[in-house]
DNA sequence: TACAACATTAGAGCATAGTCTATACTTGTA
DNA sequence: TACAAGTATAGACTATGCTCTAATGTTGTA
């Protein structure tokens, strides 16, 4: 598919999608075939993808990260106790986010009893 | 206390306590008393404040939000009810974080068990 | 009194993650 | 064939959150 097709199939702009492609996030492929034109074609990785960053971005991955893990995900040019490497550090990361989320909810939840009844 | 020792208290540069000055998140005071200079005074609760906004940055709040979540915390000026608003919709932003976080974490375990037993 | 250490403001610079514009070429449809 | 819609690239611009520099003034100690 085109960037317009992966752009309504993902929701991300065709500007953001360019970004990434810059970025190294994705890769789109160039049929060789085609020679009147230059145009990307994407494929159903690549929905995956996109859907990977946003997921991953809205818990507070950065790119980068992203990255490394799309690389452990889809790149097989990495080796396995390389990959396994990667999982391991996001797994932890993913566990430090939670550790901090729940003591951050504990102290809000605490303030909120503490308003509720001293209303302070 | 002046921006050094607040600096060393919090371990926040005064570069970025001078940011967050000029944000409006935390509030020095300059002793009228004092003509000869216009140093900011800092007192407990901007260390309390600095040490706040550390807790929700790392969680992956902005510092507008964490502006809100202040307001709420300090400033007498809004309503109970205003306050208890602006935390319950912390502690929804935060329960969703989490939940994200523990879906992120069953598929990037999934994948690794995935990797060590197929080697994908 | 000299001078290091500390304070202030203004503004420049940087990393991340887009977002948009200009320019130019290609494709599909009336 | 005209032309709207789609595509590519380069580069400018933006917001957030710092981080640093320059210029200048103040304070405290030898």
């Amino acid at each position: 598919m085109l960037i317009n097709e992966l752009s309504k199939r993902t929701g991300v702009t065709a500007h953001t999608i360019r970004f990434y492609e810059k970025s190294g996030l994705i890769k789109g492929k160039r049929d060789e075939n085609v020679k009147s034109n230059n145009y990307f074609q994407y494929d159903e990785e690549t929905v995956e993808k996109l859907e990977l960053i946003r997921d991953a971005k809205s818990i507070g991955f950065t790119l980068n990260e992203i990255g490394q893990l799309m690389d452990a995900w889809y790149n097989n040019k990495i080796t396995i106790s390389e990959k396994l490497k990667i999982l391991d550090e996001k797994l932890l990361s993913i566990d430090s986010k939670i550790k901090h989320l729940k003591e951050m909810k504990k102290l809000v939840s605490e303030f909120k009893k503490s308003v509720e009844t001293e209303g302070c």
